[in-house]
DNA sequence: CTCCTATATTATCAAATTATTAAGCCTACT
DNA sequence: AGTAGGCTTAATAATTTGATAATATAGGAG
């Protein structure tokens, strides 16, 4: 799984490098703007899985910010924490109804901002379920594998079999242990039937991803 | 889907009481437990789509109760938010490390208690009132799809399998889990009933937003 | 280098899955 | 009661997928 990316947003520089150190600290990858138009820049090119956004800021301030960003389509799975120093509850409440997925209150306290940051990209979810490498992605959930952009359908066992060898890249499956995980151990076809699969795989990707290691199995190489 | 069931629990029962007050106002299906124990029996039964768990209980506490919850399966897209007095920061944490979705910090403000019970949900369900795309509009408030321009209506469960596949584009839904949540999980219906709603979703808005996954299920893709 | 075994390839058939159509039942509304 | 629309199912057609058999090829042991 590749790193969360994180766009952080405030106005005050001694927040984005406290925040910017411990996000980095647990292998986030981080961005940073100092205030709302900034922001949506570099989202935009950035694609951040999670933004953290300062409320009162110059030039744009949180709710508007997070207002637009959620009208922007490529950003539409990306989450939203508020950072607020306000207590009032009802700044709280337009954080939540404008979007965003949580508010966190300053003074930062570290260790639950980090844990909060986990919680929420936890919740958007589907990062286990895909299998990112620089031209490929075999995503669970669609269904679908993309190399080099162009997006390809596997029918259901080739595409179990592929996901299988991908989700270990280098490690060696058996032929024995193939047939477990994507016959299962009921069904008894035949050794043949992985070749072919195999061949259907090479074929559609047009690539060859999958090496074969003579009298033991397959594996996945990038 | 019809009014979104809420589980409270906690062992003071003024609580119980003016949470499920605001609750009921709030046009809510509502259940109550007062300790752990009863609230995952109770949570077997009722199915709520939210739980709200006081940390500090006799029997079982909420930390306790959750990490039980996320085990059961049938349980598994159920929300949980916490009641804490604490205002410890490590409870905080543990809570939300344990598969919680928000918490909420006694004493309560029921404003804010409503603002989070509406927002967990929303992003629980993905389901917001509208899902708009270059040439495609579903209202879940009016339960109308238009089309370029042209306004189709589609009658209840063509449009809720529609507008379910089109909350997650891409996402390939399984056809259990369209029967559970189309249909629900009481409901017996075959296979077939899907496709054919599919097939008349398709014709009335002739363009193909629905895609089928075979041996998997189907999906949105615009 | 040659044989032997493991894998690759291809074509084919059977099985599984979905699409389509039509019909019946039920409900809401007139 | 009559009617129309909506939902489900049954029956049948159309497709896709998966598995095998048969044949070709490759790679290693000796």
């Amino acid at each position: 799984m590749e790193e969360a990316k994180i766009l952080l947003v405030d106005d005050e520089q001694d927040i984005l490098d406290i925040l910017s150190f411990n996000l980095i600290k647990n292998k986030f990858s981080v961005a940073t703007a100092c205030n709302g138009e900034q922001a949506i820049e570099k989202a935009k090119e950035f694609k951040p899985d999670l933004i953290v956004l300062d409320i009162m800021m110059p030039k744009k301030n949180g709710i508007e910010t997070c207002k637009e960003i959620r009208k922007i389509p490529e950003l539409k799975d990306t989450a939203v924490i508020f950072l607020t120093a306000m207590v009032d509850e009802d700044s709280e409440i337009h954080g939540l109804d404008v979007g965003a997925d949580d508010y966190i209150p300053k003074p930062i306290k570290p260790k639950l901002f980090i844990s909060k940051v986990n919680a929420t990209l936890r919740r958007l979810t589907n990062r286990e379920a895909r299998i990112v490498f620089e031209d490929l992605e075999i995503n669970r959930v669609k269904f679908t594998v993309s190399h080099k952009g162009a997006e390809i359908n596997l029918p259901r066992k080739e595409f179990e079999l592929f996901a299988l060898l991908a989700s270990e890249p280098g490690r060696v499956f058996l032929r024995q242990e193939i047939l477990d995980k994507v016959w299962g151990t009921e069904v008894i076809v035949g050794d043949r039937t992985i070749d072919v699969h195999v061949r259907k795989i090479r074929k559609k990707l047009d690539a060859d991803f999958i090496k074969t290691v003579k009298g033991v199995g397959y594996k996945f190489e990038h």
